[in-house]
Order: C-alpha cells, then sequence, then structure tokens
DNA sequence: CCAACCGATGTAAGCGCTTTCAGGGGCTTG
DNA sequence: CAAGCCCCTGAAAGCGCTTACATCGGTTGG
C-alpha cells in the first residue's frame, strides 16, 4: 500500500505546513514548541494547518538537533530465563512506566541478563537512543554503573549501591530497619532457634538485610543464627532452607530476605513435615500478592513500591532536565505485615 | 561537568573517525552497516580508529535518514492504577522484552489507561518513534487498532481481535478448546449446578471462554449455566461470585475466565462457609504463578506465554522488514492443569 | 594496445527539525 | 517629526548520518 521508496512518504513535515499556513518553518516550530512569541492570528493559522493536516512532528529530527530523546531506559537484570519473573521487579517496572505518564517521557525496557547483554546496553544508551538510565537490581561486581556514570550518563539506582556511587541518585527501603523488625517479631514470639534465608552478598539489599536481622539477636543476647544463602528467587530458597535444616533441625523460626524465597522455604519445611507456624515460624521481605494467598499466608516486611518508582522517576527526570544528579538518597519505611506464616 | 553548551560534546562523530581513519565518511558508514564491498586493508583502519575513539553511531541520525528506529512499542491497556498488576500481562511483557533480545530491536513499554493516553500514545508511534507496535489486552470499542492500522504501522495483537482487523496479525490461545476443557471436567467429576464468571463481553478472551463452556454444557444436556460478568481481575471476580451465589445457593463448580477471578471467587466461597472443591469445584484460566500457592492450589487452563510472546515478536519482526503482515493468524493450543480446586 | 568496464572510494545532497542572526515594521520618546 | 527600540518573522546554517552519483585506477577483451 502507499507509494514505495520512502516508507515516510505522504507524512507532512514542518515544511508542508509553513506552506499551507503561509508561514515560514521557524514560526511553524516556535508554534509547536512555544518557544518564542508568536502573533495570535498566525498561531491560529498554523494550528489549523496543522489540524488540517494532521502534521505529527518526527521525533528523530528534533532529536538530531536537541541531543534529547524524551525517553529513559529502564533496565533490569533480571536472572532467569523464559517465564520465571521476580513479581518484585515486575511490579516496579509497572509502576515506573505508570508514575512516567504526564511527563512526556517514555520508557524503554531492557532486560540484561549476562555481560554481552549489558555491553550491548551500553552501546545503546551512548547511542543517544534515551536521555537517562534507571537501574534496577545492581550487584557490586556490575560495571555497567561506573560506565554509564563515566559516560556522563543520567542515571538512577532502585536500591543501595554497595560501593558509593558519586553523582547518582538512588532510592533504598530501609532494610536494615526491616529486618530488625522482622527479628523482633520471633524474638518476641519467643522462637529459640533461629535462622535467615539471606539474599547475595553482592547486593546492598542482601547483606543490610542480615546485618538486620543479626543485629537484633546481637543484642537480645540470642546465639549468632544459622545462615543460608539464596539469590532471591524461590528455587534458591527451597535449596537454602534444606542446609539450614540440615545443620539445625531443631530450628523453630526463619527470617528470609525475599518473599520467594520465603515460599521456598515454607515448601520445604512442609515436605519435612513441619507445621507453620506452630513449629517453624517464617517472615519473608517485600510484600509480594504471592503472598497473601500461600498456605499459610505469609508474614512479611511490606515494601512501598509505587512510592519507589514515583521517587525514582522523579529524580531521574529532574536530573535530566537541571543536569545535576540529586544530592541526597531516599530511604523509604518498611513496615510489618502480620499474616499467618510467623 | 564537561563542557557546556551542546550536551554531546565530545561524542565522536562519523567524520571524527573518517578523519583518524584517513579515509571518506562514506566509508566509514559502509564499514558500519556493511552495506557495500570495502578493501581488507582500509575496512581495519576503520575498525581501528572505531575502537580507538570509542565511536557510537547516532540512532537519531540514522532514524532520520533510513526512516527506521529499530524499536516496537508494547501497548497495554492496564485497567488499574498504581499497584495493582495483572499477572497474565506482565509475563507476557516480560516475555516480549526477552524474546527481542538478539533482533537488535527494543522495547518501548506504553501502559494506556484511557483514551487520553491512546491519543498520546498514536501522537508518539506516528511520530516514527518506533517501527510497530505489539498490542496487548485489545477492547472491541478500543479505536486504537483501527487507527494505527490506517497510518500503516506494523502492528501485532496479543489475542483475537473482536472484529476482523485486516493486514494484522495476532496470536491467540484457544480460548473455546480451553474452556471446553474445563466444563468437560466439571461435567465428568460428577458436578450439577454449574455457574461462571465470564470475562468482559467485548474482548475474545472473554466471549470464546464463555461460548467454550457454555456449548459443553449443551451438548451433554445440562442447563444452561448462571453467568457473572468480570473484568479479569480478583476484584470482579469477588463481585461476580457474590451474585452468582445470590441466583444460584446451590452451585456446586465454577469456572472463572481468568485466574484473578477465580481467586475472588474462592476467597468469596470459603467466606460463605463452602468448601473447595468439597462443596464447590473452582476452575480458573491463564496458568499465572499464584495459581500454585493458593489454597488449594488452583486447577486452570494453562496458556502458553512464551511461546506466545516470541510469535507475537517475530510476526512484528518480519512485518517490519519485509513489509507485509503475517498472512494467518497463530492459534496456540490451551491446556488443562489439575489441581486441588476443581 | 585501446576501449569498455568494473569495483572501490570520495563528493555532496539531503532526511526534518531547531536556532542563531538579521531585518522590518510599529511604537515610544526627545 | 526623527531617532531609537522592541517584537515578531524569515533566511539559512547545521545536527550526524546514508546514499545516489561521479571518479578513478586497474582489468579484460577485441
Amino acid at each position: 500500500m502507499a507509494s514505495s521508496s520512502r516508507p515516510n512518504a505522504g507524512q507532512p513535515t514542518l515544511a508542508t505546513v509553513a506552506a499551507a499556513a503561509g508561514v515560514s518553518p521557524a514560526t511553524v516550530s516556535r508554534v509547536i514548541n512555544d518557544s518564542a512569541p508568536v502573533t495570535a492570528a498566525i498561531r491560529q493559522a498554523v494550528e489549523n494547518a496543522i489540524e488540517r493536516l494532521g502534521y505529527v512532528p518526527n521525533r528523530a529530527a528534533r532529536s538530531l538537533v536537541t541531543q534529547r530523546t524524551d525517553s529513559i531506559a529502564l533496565v533490569v537484570r533480571e536472572p532467569v530465563g523464559f517465564g520465571i519473573v521476580d513479581p518484585y521487579l515486575s511490579s516496579i517496572t509497572v509502576a515506573a512506566s505508570q508514575s512516567l505518564v504526564g511527563t512526556g517521557m517514555h520508557l524503554v525496557l531492557m532486560m540484561a541478563q549476562n555481560g554481552d547483554d549489558h555491553a550491548q546496553l551500553a552501546h545503546y544508551v551512548r547511542a543517544g537512543h534515551v536521555d537517562g538510565v534507571m537501574l534496577l537490581s545492581v550487584h557490586d561486581d556490575d560495571p555497567l554503573p561506573r560506565q554509564l556514570l563515566r559516560a556522563g550518563i543520567p542515571m538512577v539506582l532502585g536500591g543501595r549501591p554497595m560501593t558509593t556511587l558519586e553523582g547518582c541518585g538512588y532510592v533504598d527501603v530501609d532494610n536494615h530497619g526491616g529486618a530488625q523488625m522482622a527479628a523482633h517479631r520471633l524474638v518476641t514470639a519467643g522462637r529459640s532457634v533461629l535462622g535467615t534465608v539471606a539474599g547475595p552478598m553482592d547486593m546492598a539489599a542482601g547483606v543490610d538485610r542480615l546485618a538486620g536481622f543479626r543485629s537484633v539477636l546481637r543484642e537480645t543476647g540470642y546465639p549468632p543464627p544459622v545462615i543460608g544463602y539464596g539469590s532471591f528467587t524461590r528455587a534458591s530458597g527451597e535449596e537454602a532452607m534444606r542446609t539450614l535444616l540440615e545443620r539445625e533441625p531443631h530450628l523453630d523460626a526463619v527470617f528470609a530476605a525475599s518473599d520467594m524465597m520465603a515460599i521456598g522455604a515454607m515448601a520445604v519445611l512442609k515436605e519435612s513435615g513441619r507445621r507453620i507456624p506452630d513449629d517453624v515460624a517464617v517472615i519473608g521481605f517485600d510484600d509480594i500478592e504471592l503472598g497473601r494467598h500461600t498456605d499459610p499466608t505469609l508474614t512479611t516486611i511490606h515494601q512501598p513500591i509505587a512510592e519507589q518508582a514515583r521517587l525514582l522517576t522523579e529524580m531521574l527526570v529532574t536530573q535530566i532536565r537541571t543536569g545535576v544528579a540529586a544530592p541526597i538518597p531516599a530511604v523509604l519505611p518498611a513496615t510489618l505485615v502480620e499474616r499467618q506464616s510467623g
């Protein structure tokens, strides 16, 4: 259909509009961007022409001269293949996308699974396809953040980076405090042999949640907990739980650093014949939807995801518009959600 | 930091590379795009220069002349606000993003919640920011698909459109057949008073699932089921279930057109003192992760999401590259997943 | 041995837009 | 009433890239 050679053939351009309105292209541009005063009559004529022709400005052409693209990249390091989806990550993705509505910016979704993807991604960003980057789920050995920072790309992080990153804002949840709440609850409930399924030690969320949990035990005179390590996934939670049970069969309470790991842990506990919470109490972290539907329902630490996404986009957009990075990172409060499991 | 005025200052351009390699810009372009034969020695020199300077081609400039952007939009009509996320939609989003890896294309995520968003979106697409559109969750009264089609934008649909759309491929799941499986199972299990929580009647998924369900009852001599209508969300499932119970208290089986609605229905049934599946059997549709963790676990109809996403991207990319729409839509098989609820 | 030719490179013309810069009224002011 | 301003508009120069088209050796065939 349509003509042939030029795919864009037929679409009116600035010049077309200018001709139709009997003015210069410059004036049309000024009307569109409201970048300089234009006489009411002329403005009207231009707007009519635009309307009549169904003109839409070409973004590539605009980007070329303004050096902006009005879109940002959301980069998620999704650890697993097809089908499996970290509910926390997908929630925050949706929330970010929604909080961008109204800013006139758009979201480019990028799932980086490995180093190759990251290299391609850095390329993509530097090719000027986005004005800034929102990075989720950053590991300590990840070279990407530093790379982007060096290239001067505006960037914000969802979660505190392990090593301080100058010139880059982030929004974190009070992982330490949240984990303390979990520990307190278990201690208060009179549990005596505690264990924890910790997250990866190359992520602040993993480290902080473990530290918070241990700090309470230390302060209350408890012996150190048995620790198993996972990667926030359900499968890793199962595995860690098995290790925990081997090393400490008399365990009567477990704190998991993510809900998915808590769910895996619960499955293993049940499988081993233990009742939850009667024999073993379980507390998770994240407050994903799933936790409301498990049997028993999951006691967990809530993260304000929508708020986190909102702050992230706000920080990033500000940084893009003003050129200066948010000086102060945000740390949002975590809250305990009491359900059946612990 | 960096200089000031031009944000892009410092980034090498084609010309920079050409100068460094001692060749013309055209030759550099030919090397980069492999669009014409270039002597090995020269190619080498150019590649060295690119490497040394860390050159990255500017996409806006390229887009301007090629009229391609190498990115596509994933448009989701997300019915609800912050926080609530349809698990089916978020899964397919992730799957689509992943199946795009390796094609050199990128995904722009767009959550359109209302007509305004849609208008803005059509604008965005026509502004040439994407080469094609993948549309999820299309309602019959939605003007967007036709609008894009008329504008000649390559497009594919996740799910059959209610009204035939010429020149636009789609990938559907065998909703009719899947619903029949559910009905069969309930009938075979000896259930006698059947009801269904149907989906919206302005979407093929809603209509087809209801039709499939009824067809089996008709053929097996059952009376027509009581029907409640929802919008695929959990809350709407609860509400519909309440209506069903009012109209038919002796109900002993329910088929819900989505897992989220099934979960809502189960909550209402439990609340009313009924045991599942003893008093009432429940079967859902979608096979979302949540269904594995409910109590009882949810019997449901499985959709091959990853496969659907893969086919959608494949169709769209092909259409973009060749210019012709996929002539035959794909319909993927649904399968029954037997769990505890029904 | 010269004409025709072919393959590799360079030249230059835009793609559609923004943005300086200069200029041309209409006003105010001395 | 002339000089000076200010406000609005138009002309034109690119932004960084691709791509005809021209060019220029070097072959090949008659």
